[in-house]
Formats: structure tokens, sequence, C-alpha cells
DNA sequence: CCATTTACTTGACAACATGAAATATCCAGG
DNA sequence: CCTGGATATTTCATGTTGTCAAGTAAATGG
């Protein structure tokens, strides 16, 4: 039920999101290309440096088809920054998992996405506990 | 200077910020897709629905090669949602606008733009209005 | 009036994304 | 045990987005 129109200060606010979306996304891509990445390999790389997975559960968290992530990580594996393992306990999954240098790199670049420190700086700490409380509010 | 550790407030708020970030693309492209658009051809089309403009301002606006926006424009005007015009003060430009039929696309865009009202609806209008300036401030 | 700059397009190329088909493996019911 | 159906991954064809370099046309300033 699309309710009726917006009123003004709601449209204020979504349109705010889509700044901070616009300007995360821009930062992100930036950081990525710092270490010659592309934004979707950063985005497996990251994931991958949190936990090894299959290729299917990579697709499935970044919501795109499997065959996709065959290239990507092809590419990150061609770099020396990713390796494909077997599963012990399925021998038709593949692991995906980061190398010591996969790893590294995923740190420097997790150090170098400042929209954490920059902008989040000017507010107080009570004022970012608020943020937090409002967001997670926000996402349900 | 990347100062020292974030702190976990600061951390948790930058996760949180992600997950609105995800949520906000994975709805735009959704919203898009329903028109049969791209993300890409929807940013355009919205954008020029807010006033015609030159190729090249449409690419700074989206910050990327104008080279680029010849092909989305292609395809948006051989859909018949956006015409070339002449700009009478300058014969190299360009000036892409909507059609009739690409502002109607463009409004059902904006209706369908749910985010907007349903994750926002849980906030009180007070509410709204401390994110609003949180918001803001973020953004400098 | 000529050199330079600007706006746009074109072409070559890489990454990303989807969908369909192929391969290998698992698993459950007979 | 065996077979048929499901699952995981890859490959291929195709389309969109993105970059960069080169080309054309038009403006602009010495």
């Amino acid at each position: 039920m699309p309710s009726r129109r917006a009123d003004p200060l709601t449209l204020e606010v979504v349109e705010l999101i889509g700044s901070v979306v616009a300007r995360y996304h821009e930062e992100y891509e930036d950081a990525a290309a710092s270490h010659q990445l592309t934004g979707a390999q950063a985005r497996v790389l990251t994931l991958l440096s949190l936990e090894p997975m299959p290729m299917r559960r990579i697709a499935q968290q970044l919501k795109c088809e499997p065959s996709n992530i065959t290239g990507i990580v092809d590419r990150l594996e061609s770099r020396g920054l990713v390796e494909r393992r077997p599963d012990p306990a399925d021998r038709r999954v593949k692991l995906a998992a980061p190398t010591q240098e996969g790893l590294q790199t995923a740190d420097r670049l997790r150090e170098s996405l400042d929209f954490a420190r920059e902008p989040l700086a000017g507010l107080s700490a009570a004022e970012r506990a608020v943020l937090r409380d409002l967001l997670k509010r926000m996402l349900g």
C-alpha cells in the first residue's frame, strides 16, 4: 500500500540517504582501486577474509548468479589473492579462501575505508549512539 | 592520518551504514528492473526528469566519463524515453531531455522507490528530524 | 585567422551480470 | 545397489557499464 505522498521531512531524509549511498560507493570504489581491485573484487575478498566459503554462498551474499562469481574469483585467484580448495565433505563444492597476501590486502583495504572515521568524527559519542539506534530501527 | 583503530561504536555505525547502502541499492535496482531499466538508466532518467541537461553534465553528476553517457542515452533514446535536442546557445552541445513517456516512467519509478516510506515509517517525526540532522552533519 | 580548448561520438577493450547448457557429484526411493 | 532428480560449479553467448584514445565539429582568444 503506497500510502499517500510522503511528507517533506521523509523526502528529505530519503534524499540524504541517497547522498550517503553515493558517497559510500564513491569512497569504496576509490579504496578498492587504490589496491588495484574493482568494487566487486574488493567485496568478495572482504567477505572471504572473514571466512572461507563455497562459491554458491558468495553468490547468495552478493545477490548475484553463481556463474558470475566464477569470473571474479578467477581474477582474484590469478593475482594470488584467493585460492580454491576442495571441500572434504562434498566434492562438488569449491571453497574459496584468501591467501596470506589476500588477507593482507583485505586488512589494508579495511584500513583505507575512511568512510568510517572521517565523516563520523564530527559526531560526539552520544550522537553516534543515537544514529546507531535510529539506523538499527530503520533496518528493522 | 589514519588515527588509531576506530572505536567499537563507530565500527558499528559504519557496519549499519553498509547495510543501509546494500539495501538501498537492492531496492533501487529492483525498482528500476520493474520498469525494464538498468540502475544506470534509471539514474540518468531521474536526473533528466528534474531538468534537461547536456551530456557532459550528466557525466559529472554520475562521476563517469562522458563517452559512457553516450551509450546510456542511446539506449534510453532508442526506447523513446529521452531525446537529444540541440542547444541554441552552443552547437557542440546536445541537451538530453525526457520525452512525455520518459517523464511518466520517471514518476512511476519515484513512486516505487519505497525505501522512502517503508523503513522510515517506524520512526516518529521527531526521530526522523534527528536522523536528518545527524546525516546532514555526517555529510558535512 | 589560427591555435587551442571544449562537447560529443566512436572504437577497442575489460569487468560485471544474466541465462542456458554441460559436467560432476550427491542423495533418496525402489 | 542403482537410477533419477537435485545441487555446485563452470562455460558460453550476450548485453550493459565503464575506461581510454582518437576523431569530428564548434567555440574562443590571441
